[in-house]
DNA sequence: GCAGATTGTGGTAACGTTACCAACACGGCT
DNA sequence: AGCCGTGTTGGTAACGTTACCACAATCTGC
């Protein structure tokens, strides 16, 4: 039955603190290595005294102090650093929610933060993390400068990309299959008898941006059109911003007779423009508004089957992609191996 | 100019691992107390020396070791951990980016977990959380056990509750006026003469739940009429049982003539149903649905103005919510004092 | 009943950091 | 010249944990 010497003190924290190892030890009349033993497993520990220091945990309530865990040597935090581009979009509140439900069930804990689109912010976040020595990293990468995700400034510290590829950078990706989902969405138009169709699209410098209308140039190309330039619309990033280019492109003399939205923000802009369009042209008494202006709209979002207008959307599973991040860290993590980066591409639904 | 005696290995980890003050130390050539001076802000520091060690951080892209610095008795570890109940409801992801706001702000991070409204998984991540020393919680509690957030179990770490309170804890408390926004909905739906109103909502175990119910039935009292028991339906936590519960209303030989639903995910299922209603009772070539009975939904979401039902919703600022919370918490961070817990309560607003 | 193998246990040190104390240099003062 | 204060610097220890080693306790086989 050993006491400590500085019994006092601890007897004092205990009121008030997170017990320790050594106050579990204490307790049970052990060492603390006894009582590292045996929550590492219980290998060579005498069962009478498991019992003893099993119950001195559960008594205390005691928690391994993980970060000082993982300050010896090859240990690992059981974190990683989430950096998505901002959870208020549903779309990314699902790509969080996916990587969580693979993280969890390998007892891996999230660092979330949002970057918002701000590159500084990201680089800041990044060397936050790397600062908290998280096991991992998953971006949803804004672009732009990038060597804060590079090899060299990242070190051993595994990355993996969601929803945009970055160029010059090695790492696991998740990516949709943009292009061919615009090009699905755009030749469904097409197909329809539209030559005049409308894009409106965040900045082509987002990854995802850049490929959609790759998609929907295709499609025109493929079908011997040609896109009509000043129907094109990029640079819009929420509802607001989306809603005054679709109105701007109602006003034109010779508007567009169908729309491809390259996201969920500027689709659900588009369907804004087009009701307000429809209202200020309703006959009086009459209570639904009506367009004859064809929507088709990259991202599924909730309710889209409830507009008012006939629309199209190219769906996808956010959830799946931030699963199948979550997977390719895990993997590197529990391989610990240098295999080439993985790249997964996920497929897209056109659903009428 | 000091040398370091285990110069070798330091040489090889700078490969690949993290740079520690060490490794500063030894680049600027002196001793790592140095170091940490210049980095807590240079006092007793000579401006010559505080140059090289600054050189030597950036050269080497040093950043403190959080965990490490975390470990001395009385730092903080500037993590808190946020536990919310599904991220993927729109409501709760503004709430988790209110939070961010504020406490991004104070530079400390997040950890955050969805507990998914089940107990257990809460007290998990409770349990995890102070493993990790978080600074503060703050959480939007299931109900049902408590203990894990007792002030016994918690020792000194805050809490603050966002969105419902729980009996028997004394914390840190932001709600929403739950009563009077469920009160105001229901008497306007009174007020236009509807006697028969249905009541779709979740558990009543559930702090907002029981008391948007609270609500609904205090309008119906002030209004001298009661609450037809046949048309409460509690426990629905997502559209599409909200779906089903509102159908099986829809098909009663007395169908009521307006709904009170108690949150979006209930909203949107009663307008599911209202739809799938219309649309079997269509004339053929009618496109657009229409239904008689008036919705009166609790929370705002998007879209809800392009609904293609009549529909007033109750809406209140979900992203307030959340930074009153991280107020909180910053506040009881800073003063580290013991004062009495603080209740905010935020208003809603009918949207008519 | 004893040597030798085997298992169970504790001490020590180290992870990266910083509070505290001691030591040192340097200038100004008697 | 010697003393003392001020300002700057480094050594040491501790935070809570666990890998490694050493030793104690127990169990085999003769």
């Amino acid at each position: 039955m050993t006491v400590r010497n500085d019994a006092e003190p601890t007897q004092q924290r205990r009121m008030s603190a997170v017990p320790t190892i050594h106050d579990v030890a204490a307790h049970a009349g052990v060492s603390p290595m006894t009582v590292s033993r045996v929550l590492a497993g219980g290998t060579s520990v005498r069962p009478a005294k498991m019992e003893r220091v099993l119950a001195a945990v559960a008594e205390l309530g005691y928690r391994k102090n993980e970060n000082a865990r993982s300050l010896r040597p090859g240990q690992r935090t059981g974190l990683i650093g989430v950096i998505i581009t901002n959870v208020s979009n549903p779309y990314y509140a699902e790509l969080q929610l996916g990587v969580e439900e693979v993280l969890s069930a390998e007892n891996i804990r999230l660092l979330v933060g949002n970057s918002g689109e701000d590159p500084a912010r990201e680089r800041q976040l990044v060397a936050d993390f790397i600062g908290r020595h998280v096991d991992g990293l998953i971006v949803v990468p804004t672009g732009g400068d990038t060597s804060h995700l590079s090899e060299r400034s990242l070190g051993s510290i595994p990355l993996v990309l969601a929803s945009r590829e970055l160029e010059g950078i090695e790492a696991d990706t998740v990516v949709i299959d943009d292009v061919k989902g615009a090009f699905e969405g755009t030749s469904q138009l097409i197909s329809e008898g539209h030559t005049r169709i409308a894009y409106l699209g965040n900045m082509v410098s987002v990854f995802t941006s850049k490929r959609r209308y790759d998609g929907f140039e295709k499609a025109h190309k493929d079908a011997g059109i040609e896109v009509v330039p000043e129907l094109v619309r990029a640079g819009q990033r929420d509802p607001a911003t989306a809603q005054d280019a679709m109105e701007e492109l109602l006003q034109l003399p010779d508007p567009p007779t169908a729309v491809f939205s390259a996201n969920n923000r500027n689709t659900i802009g588009v369907l804004r423009a087009l009701r307000s369009n429809a209202l200020s042209f309703a006959q009086p008494g009459e209570t639904a508004p009506r367009s004859d202006i064809r929507v088709v709209g990259f991202d599924n979002f909730e309710l889209s089957d409830m507009m008012p207008f006939l629309l199209n959307v190219i769906e996808h599973d956010a959830r799946e992609l931030g699963r199948q991040a979550g997977k390719l860290l895990v993997r590197r993590l529990r391989e610990n191996n240098n295999d080439a980066p993985r790249k997964v591409q996920l497929p897209t639904h056109l659903r009428i």
